[in-house]
DNA sequence: AAAACCGGTTTC
DNA sequence: GAAACCGGTTTT
């Protein structure tokens, strides 16, 4: 029952018009709302969903690509390195914690991973023959704040894509929860195109 | 509207078939249920009750009483120190943080108040004239661990009365709770004598 | 897998 | 002050 999240065409500040990677999250439980804001996906803690990245153009030339997890608003944004200081407290090992996580046995296409900073993957693949990884992030949008009871802070899953020395930008809304099933509760409609460039 | 639980005649494990010693809670906003257990009388963090003691006898004499926060269940008491050492860590100034404090100038009738410990108060009072504490609570039920979506933790209040090298103990179940307000939500009967010797 | 529970938070 | 919301937890 798996259903793709889109790169859409839709641009943002992007220098062209059109986008040579295509990025895919396949999330097989994932839902999206309107609230006026951007579409947003549910996503479990712990569990693993698949990446596609592919050349539209087929060159069959080295893309290097960076997948990060990072505060959807700005706001947040603004002061991540607190909320991420205090993730890393709660954590069981906070020297090696990893807020996001590839599963390079299941993973295909890819080379040369690096795991440089707790909350991102960077790695190369070809464009001509494309990349599938398995990734699983290890945080709760309520992981950052020990208050009980509040809503979770949306994050936003985001690629940045090297191909011929053109940098290529893509996002996506999420909000991580902690069943391990499919979160039901909130699943309301099925959306398409909700990867943003 | 205040509503007061007494200390029953209710015998426990004490030497004397009757209390000299009377103790009241009284607890404006409280309820209790019954579980097939002890009493709970619900109060809020932060808000100002009052302890009456009363010597029955009437004796003219120095009566030195200590008030206790604790853990309920013997389960609980047996590590307590852990829950109150991570108690403390949330705490803004663990140091000196207490758990239950006294309000001295709404206060009656006592003497040299200690505060030694961070979970009592410590007092002496006359028989003759009885005394009122006002007393509050710096803790909540759920500030023993900081998962979230869990049932609080029933505590007790827990008191020491000695009057003539004789010790009268007693007890009362209570669950903390954030509200300001009254928790009307889980309000649902108003019992007495949930106080026990 | 679904529904109820729990209690702090937010809204009305 | 009452009711709805929130999402982790527990129960069925």
């Amino acid at each position: 029952m798996a259903f793709t999240i889109k790169n859409s065409a839709k641009n943002g500040n992007s220098t062209s018009a059109s986008n040579r990677v295509e990025v895919i999250l396949d999330a097989p439980t994932a839902a999206a709302q309107v609230d006026g804001e951007a579409p947003l996906t549910y996503l479990n803690k712990g569990q693993y969903y698949t990446l596609s990245l592919k050349d539209k153009t087929n060159t069959d030339a080295s893309i290097t690509s960076t997948v990060v997890i990072m505060f959807h608003d700005e706001n947040y944004r603004k002061v991540a390195s607190n909320y991420w200081k205090f993730w890393r407290t709660q954590q069981d090992n906070p020297q090696q914690a990893r807020a996001i996580d590839i599963e390079s046995s299941k993973s295909s296409g890819v080379d040369d991973i690096e795991f440089q900073y707790f909350d991102r993957i960077a790695f190369k693949w070809r464009g001509a023959v494309g990349a599938n990884i398995v990734i699983r992030f290890n945080c709760l949008s309520t992981d950052f704040s020990r208050i009980k009871g509040v809503k979770g802070i949306p994050l936003r899953l985001y690629t940045e894509s090297v191909a011929s020395d053109r940098v290529e930008k893509g996002y996506c809304r999420i909000k991580l929860f902690r069943d391990k099933n499919v979160r039901t509760k909130m699943m309301q409609s099925i959306s398409r195109d909700s990867w943003k460039s």
